[in-house]
DNA sequence: TACTTACGTAAGAAATGACTAAACTATTTG
DNA sequence: CAAATAGTTTAGTCATTTCTTACGTAAGTA
């Protein structure tokens, strides 16, 4: 949870939300040094919520969703936020469009 | 984001899940001073997590769900993590025994 | 009115966090 | 092997966060 609280690190999750991306790719996105970049995706990688290859000489990272949607269920959960039902029955009202 | 990022607040949030609490309630939960439980507090509100409500000398604090709710949403959609058609389909296997 | 209760606010110390520049490591390329 | 590339690690700085103690305030009580 402290992982995210950083924007930074919360827009390196979208950005390897959907492939792997590598390090100085991360880097060109961002108007940081590329060790500034290195040392978040160390904290995202110890919290589990992407991962690391190796691949030649760079680094591709990928985020890791069941962690995060295990992350997210969790507090759901602790908190009581009924959260997941609540969704149900709008999408039940939408008429189903996905499933 | 930043306000769930402290464990303290994590849990002062649980506790005013499911009722009003008032401040010394919530600080004799903890093993902090009154003042850091009442800073706490304040970050809270600020973010629009929680209310306050005076009664008599006391100060009331409650969860604001839907803050938090739309929080996870929030999220879940920037985050394309389709977490809600998750649970809707696990739920559906379960034999929906909630609706 | 004076005292107590239930808080919040202010000021400052200490710890944590996010950077940068410089140095280091591993891998490919000439 | 030497040089370049892709990246991490280290050391140190500065800003923010989190706490405590001391003080201030509003509401009830004797």
């Amino acid at each position: 949870m402290r992982a995210l609280a950083d924007p930074t690190r919360r827009r390196i999750i979208q950005l390897v939300r959907s492939r792997e991306v590598a390090a100085a790719e991360l880097a060109a996105s961002f108007e940081l040094t590329r060790p500034a970049i290195s040392q978040h995706l160390k904290v995202l990688v110890d919290a589990n919520l992407i991962t690391v290859r190796k691949k030649g000489r760079q680094r591709l990272y990928n985020v890791r969703q069941e962690s995060l949607k295990a992350l997210f269920l969790n507090l759901d959960d602790y908190w009581s936020l009924g959260l997941l039902r609540l969704q149900l029955a709008a999408e039940a009202r939408a008429g189903n469009t996905l499933k």
